[in-house]
RNA sequence: GCUGGUAUAGUGUAGUGGCCCAUCAUGAAGGACUCUCAUUCCUUCGACCCGGGUUCAAAUCCCGGUACCAGCACCA
């Protein structure tokens, strides 16, 4: 019976990692510092977090920064990503390797793929390569000594090459199916004269450079990974790097992948796109709130761990995905409702004034369902108060927690305290505990700015606060508040 | 073209031969509560890509389609 419950029940988290013991989980998470973090690479930081937590394991960021033309390194980049990763994860990650750091590593390896033969230096071009790949013949290098291989070697060091003129490949197999494994390239030359690396303690020291799949799979040997979690795009990788494992006689960790996934609201942003963007001006920063990053994310009040109940509900499964952002939103206002306190925000403004009978000042919750909390105190005496005008088109209005009144041009008379009818409740500020203020709403890959009259508060910037019949909004500063999750803009 | 991968409600997700006329979330619609278009709660809607086969029994296994995605870069 109890059996019988337990293989029903369904499964909450994330599935068990296969050939995993508690203790002795590596894994790591390696972004190209082009530029920080995006939507994205949440992804990754939470996946491998999560499971780091499981299995009380080691969480790696490692800085895959090997290119320094096609994807240049930003020098900011570092410090932002270690920082974002620990908002994030909630934790600082347990070692942080930059992969420019250990060209020395690298090189040694090769230099042993020399040695040892299963590797060599080809000078075919890129063209011409391409066709032996698709011929499934070998080019003429890769029958070359080891001797010619490693004064090859020893003069790519030094410099005597080009960049495109000759490249270390890995000898696998000429005749392999899969066309993508066939002699892949491992290290290759970099003009850094031109194209430094941004780091300066690197600068142009080193003109040649590993590519992804070698400087990865030494990389994660080194550090003794036991488990990666990656894009299924980078499937081919696992066999590439499988087939270097062997060579040097090493055991591939156990790979798990994830699909693509889109975000509706979003086409596709791309590091370097926003890159440019922002240096053209299009967007204030990286932490923009119309651009897919963390740091706009988080600036706009998305809680790291809405992101977090977010990408563990989606798993790490195969399919390619494209998830509304109200999914997220619906994870973040579970993480601020209970937390945020209310405040009144009347937009395009229209002033009345009451009359008639009422009380001098009113006390409001600062949240309906938690007391403790406190009270807000307005008061009423000057007389002179905000609508907004979207809800002018009735003439009998209920102010919110305080009184029936009849609109007429200026004024706004007061019929009666309690409730008597069904007239619509508006919400409304008195203009002496209002001030001057604009709400910031992305739309549309748009900045639209709401004036209006703000209830005065000493909420923090950061505070996430939730605008009564608005939305959740954050305080930027004592005037701009930007709106949480934008209107959805398919009803 | 070659190679690999994935297909469960609108969107995600659970499910590895009988507990499944299929889970949970989100969404939409309705309702309760509430002096917010918020929160909370309740109800309803809605899916196993197609076609064969194996089996007493298939979302789950096999075969064949179809669709979508990725890799085949001297990017990561």
């Amino acid at each position: 019976m109890l059996e019988k419950r337990e293989t029903k029940a369904r499964r909450e988290g994330l599935p068990e990692l296969t050939n995993a013991s508690k203790g002795e989980v590596v894994l790591r998470f390696a972004p190209n510092p082009n530029g920080p973090l995006s939507f994205g690479h949440a992804r990754g930081l939470v996946i491998n977090n999560r499971y780091r937590e499981m299995y009380d394991g080691v969480f790696i960021l490692r800085f895959d920064d090997t290119d320094t033309k096609v994807k240049p390194p930003l020098l900011e980049a570092y410090d932002q990503i270690v920082e974002e990763a620990t908002w994030l994860t909630g934790r600082a990650p347990d070692r942080v390797v930059v992969a420019s750091d250990r060209m020395e590593h690298y090189y040694e390896h090769a230099q042993r793929m020399l040695d040892e033969g299963f590797g060599y230096v080809c000078r075919c071009s890129a063209d011409a390569f391409k066709e032996h790949r698709i011929g499934q013949t070998n080019c003429p290098c890769r029958s070359q000594s080891i001797a010619d291989n490693q004064a090859l070697w020893k003069s790519m060091l030094k410099g005597s090459f080009k960049p495109g003129e000759v490249v270390v490949r890995v000898k696998t197999d000429m005749t392999l199916k899969n066309p993508a494994l066939r002699d892949w390239p491992a290290l290759r030359l970099q003009d850094t004269k031109s194209h430094p690396h941004p780091r300066p303690e690197i600068g142009s020291t080193y003109v040649v450079w590993p590519l992804l799949d070698f400087q990865s799979a030494v990389e994660d040997h080194l550090q003794g990974v036991t488990h990666i979690i990656r894009g299924k795009d980078l499937m081919d990788s696992t066999r590439k790097q499988t087939l270097l494992y062997e060579h040097f006689g090493w055991t591939y960790p156990e790979t798990v992948y994830w699909g693509r996934v889109k975000v509706h609201e979003w086409g596709g942003f791309s590091t370097s796109q926003m890159r440019k963007d922002i240096e053209d001006g299009r967007y204030d920063g990286w932490n923009d709130p119309r651009l897919p990053t963390l740091a706009g994310l988080r600036d706009r009040g998305i809680k790291a761990e809405a992101l977090r109940d977010f990408w563990i509900e989606l798993g790490v499964t195969q399919k390619d995905i494209s998830v509304p952002l109200a999914t997220l939103y619906s994870h973040n206002t579970k993480a601020v409702d209970a937390g945020a306190p209310r405040l009144s925000f009347v937009r395009e403004p229209i002033a009345f004034s009451l009359v008639g009978e009422h009380p001098s000042s009113l006390e409001l919750a600062v949240h309906p369902n938690d007391d403790a909390m406190g009270i807000r105190a307005w008061n009423l005496k000057e007389g002179k108060v905000w609508l907004e005008s979207e809800d002018l088109d009735h003439m009998d209005l209920r102010l919110k927690e305080f009184a029936d009144v009849a609109l007429n041009d200026t004024n706004a008379e007061v019929q009666g305290l309690s409730r008597s009818d069904q007239r619509p409740i508006v919400h409304w500020l008195p203009a002496i505990n209002s001030q001057e203020a604009v709400l910031l709403e992305t739309k549309n890959n748009e900045l639209i700015r709401h004036r209006g009259q703000l209830e005065q508060h000493n909420h923090p910037t950061g505070t996430v606060v939730q605008l009564e019949r608005i939305g959740y909004a954050m305080v930027l500063d004592s005037e701009t508040l930007v709106l949480c999750h934008e209107e959805s803009e398919t009803p």
